[in-house]
DNA sequence: AACTCGGGGGT
DNA sequence: ACCCCAGAGTT
C-alpha cells in the first residue's frame, strides 16, 4: 500500500462523493432512521447478499423482531424460519445471540462503544465499521468488496483485494477520506458508489461523480482493477436423497430430519440424503428414469443397505423421481431423489393393519429423536433450505 | 493464510 | 459458465 496519496485528489473525492450521494441516495428501509438495532440488523443481512434480495427479508424481519428485546426473546427456531432462504444461517444465530448480549450486559440498548459492537457475534471489521458510522456517525471505516473496488479503482492500487492485509490497508485509506461529521454517509456513499456507477463489469464512469480524477480511469484500466485471485470451484458431491412416503396414521406424511446445530445449514430440515462414494457413482448414474431394469435394481439395493447403515432406517426404493444440482460456494451437490416407503415387510409386517403400529413403532422408538413426519402445512413452520424447498413444491404438486 | 459458510443476480 | 455480492468464524 503506497503510504502517500495525493491530497488534492482524496479531498475532491470525499467532496463530490459525499455531495453525489446526498442527491442520489435510494430510499432504502435501514434508512428510515439511524436506530442502531435496524442499522445492526440491515448490515448483518446484507453481508455477502444484495440489497434487492434483502429487502423483503428486512421487512418481514423488522415486523417480527421489531426491538432487541423482541429478537432476544424470540424462540431460535422461528428466528432460523424468518432467515430461510437468505443463507449464510449461523448470521441469524449470531444476531440473536448478539442481540441476548445487549439485553443482559447493555440493558438492551446498543452501545455507542466500537469496542463492545465488535465484540458481538456475527459482528467483524466490516460490520462493526458501518454500525458505529451509520448508527452513531462515528469517523471508523466500513470496508466491503464496493468500498475495496471503488478506492482500488480511484488511486489505481494493485494489491490483491483477496488477501485480508489488503483490507486493513484500504481500511486506513478509507478512514482518511472521511469528511468531518458525516462518517455515515460517506460510507454508505462508497457502497452506494460501487452498487451503482462503480460495478464489477462495465463500470458507469460517465455518470460517475469522481471520474475526472479517477486514476483507473485515466490509466484506461478501471476494468483490470480491482486485482483479485480467483476462488477455488465447488467441489462436486453426488448425493441421492429419498421422500419416504408414510402409511397408515402417516399416510400422506413424509420423512424429514434436522441437521445437526454445527456446520452446513446447522439446524436446518431436509430429506434423508448420503454422500455416495466415488467409486459408486457410475452405480447411482447407471440408474435413470426407464421404468425397471438391472441398474435401477442394483442402485435401489445399494441404497437400501447404505441408508440403514448410516441413518438406522430400513426403507424400500420404489422408483427414481427426479434430479436436483445445488451449488454451495464451496460444495456442488449433484442429487438424485428417490421414492420410497418404509420397509414394512422386511421387518415383520405381514400386512396393511400392522402398517400403522410399524410405523408408530418408528416415531416411538427406533426412529432417531432428528426425524419426523411432516405434511406440506408443516413447511410453514420448519425452515429448510432452498435446494429442499424445491424438491418438496415439485412433490406436492 | 486457507477453509467454511447460501443463494441469487448480472454479464 | 463465471463472477460477485454492504463478510465472519474457524483452523
Amino acid at each position: 500500500m503506497e503510504a502517500i496519496h495525493n491530497e488534492e485528489a482524496k479531498s475532491y473525492f470525499s467532496r463530490e462523493l459525499l455531495t453525489w450521494y446526498r442527491r442520489i441516495k435510494r430510499d432504502l428501509p435501514w434508512r428510515m432512521n439511524q436506530d442502531p438495532y435496524r442499522v445492526w440488523v440491515s448490515e448483518i443481512m446484507l453481508q455477502q447478499t444484495r440489497v434487492d434480495t434483502v429487502i423483503p427479508y428486512y421487512e418481514r424481519f423488522m415486523n417480527k423482531f421489531p426491538t432487541v428485546r423482541a429478537l432476544a426473546e424470540a424462540p431460535e427456531e422461528e428466528v432460523l424460519k424468518c432467515w430461510e432462504g437468505l443463507g449464510y444461517y449461523s448470521r441469524a444465530r449470531n444476531l440473536q445471540a448478539g442481540a441476548r448480549e445487549v439485553v443482559q450486559r447493555y440493558g438492551g440498548i446498543v452501545p455507542d462503544d466500537k469496542a463492545a459492537v465488535a465484540g458481538l457475534k456475527g459482528v467483524g471489521p466490516y460490520t462493526t465499521g458501518a454500525i458505529m458510522s451509520i448508527a452513531f456517525n462515528r469517523p471508523e471505516p466500513a470496508v466491503d468488496g464496493n468500498v475495496m473496488r471503488v478506492l482500488s479503482r480511484y488511486f489505481c492500487l494493485e494489491d490483491d483485494i483477496a488477501k485480508p492485509a489488503t483490507r486493513v490497508g484500504i481500511e486506513k485509506l478509507a478512514q482518511s477520506l472521511i469528511p468531518k461529521g458525516a462518517a455515515g454517509d460517506f460510507n454508505q456513499a462508497l457502497m452506494e458508489l460501487g452498487a451503482l456507477v462503480c460495478t464489477p463489469k462495465s463500470p458507469s464512469c460517465l455518470p460517475c461523480p469522481v471520474m475526472e480524477h479517477c486514476s483507473a480511469r485515466w490509466a484506461g484500466r478501471e476494468t483490470e482493477l480491482p486485482i483479485k485471485t480467483k476462488a477455488k470451484p465447488p467441489r462436486p458431491e453426488k448425493r441421492v436423497a429419498v421422500i419416504i412416503t408414510g402409511t397408515g396414521a402417516y399416510e400422506g406424511k413424509i420423512l424429514v430430519r434436522q441437521r445437526p446445530d454445527t456446520g452446513l445449514l446447522a439446524q436446518m430440515w431436509e430429506l434423508p440424503h448420503l454422500l455416495v462414494p466415488k467409486d459408486q457413482e457410475p452405480l447411482i448414474d447407471a440408474a435413470d428414469q426407464s421404468e425397471s431394469n438391472a441398474s435401477t435394481a442394483e442402485a435401489g439395493e445399494w441404497l437400501t443397505r447404505s441408508m440403514e447403515a448410516e441413518t438406522g432406517l430400513l426403507i424400500r426404493p420404489d422408483r427414481w423421481l427426479m434430479d436436483a444440482d445445488h451449488v454451495f460456494s464451496h460444495i456442488h451437490w449433484k442429487m438424485r431423489i428417490y421414492l420410497a416407503d418404509l420397509g414394512l415387510d422386511a421387518i415383520g409386517a405381514t400386512g396393511a393393519s400392522l402398517a400403522a403400529e410399524t410405523a408408530a413403532a418408528y416415531e416411538t422408538g427406533s426412529l432417531r429423536s432428528e426425524y419426523r413426519w411432516i405434511g406440506p402445512e408443516d413447511m410453514e413452520t420448519l425452515a429448510f433450505p432452498n435446494v429442499f424447498i424445491r424438491i418438496l413444491r415439485e412433490y406436492w404438486t
